[in-house]
DNA sequence: GGCATATTCAACCATTCGGTTGACGATAAT
DNA sequence: ATTATCGTCAACCGAATGGTTGAATATGCC
């Protein structure tokens, strides 16, 4: 069976799906909002969203006919303890974070160690 | 292609395989002490340490004819700063992680939430 | 040398994954 | 009422995943 981390960790595999979760920590976005800027049917980054809602890692509230997508940090939680539990990485430096998601953007094929 | 993130973050989407990391934790192993308490043939886990191998979360040492598996938790440094960047997780917490992997223990097919 | 042990390789199998396309059901706009 | 927009569904596809088995390749032991 399936626990949470398998959800969480397979959710997170994928580089379409983190760059969706990095899109809506600016704001939360309609399902087609979230399409944009990738290179993809429009049904491919729905059932994206599905595995991320799946795992919890989103929301999705509808309104109108319009489906509202917004993250939902706490699914991370436990992955992040997990991780936590096999060295101690430094408490989050939100500068390098940042720094971190430049680099990601402007090359987000490069490599992310 | 293919980044760290994507392999790491999927080699840790596999309960053998996070249950592999577990084991590693306590001390470096050979492959056949790794496969033993799983219920599933001595090739599978190889493939199992290969992906984890590929993913740079173990090195495996190779003396005489046994081959030695070490964690190599620096690994998950980056996968961990990506998660924290989505939410101030709390440092951690070494007594709630030993509870947590005790719990996981008891009941592998849990959820580790 | 000859046998046992440690590990991987190769071929195979069923299932899942990530994508496509086209049709469809809701809701909104004119 | 008609038409356009939002999003999902269903069927399909090729590739990857997680497992099996049996043979092959080291290496160590007697």
């Amino acid at each position: 069976m399936a626990t949470d981390l398998d959800t969480v960790f397979a959710a997170l595999a994928d580089p379409t799906r983190r760059e969706i979760l990095r899109m809506l920590l600016e704001d939360d976005m309609a399902v087609t909002d979230v399409a944009e800027p990738f290179e993809m049917s429009l049904a491919a980054i729905s059932k994206h969203l599905v595995i991320l809602t799946r795992a919890g890692l989103i929301s999705q509230d509808k309104r109108g006919r319009v489906k509202w997508c917004k993250l939902e940090p706490d699914a991370m939680r436990a992955a992040s303890v997990w991780m936590q539990g096999f060295g101690q990485f430094e408490p989050v430096n939100l500068e390098a974070f940042e720094r971190f998601l430049a680099r990601e953007l402007a090359d987000p094929d490069g490599d992310a160690a």
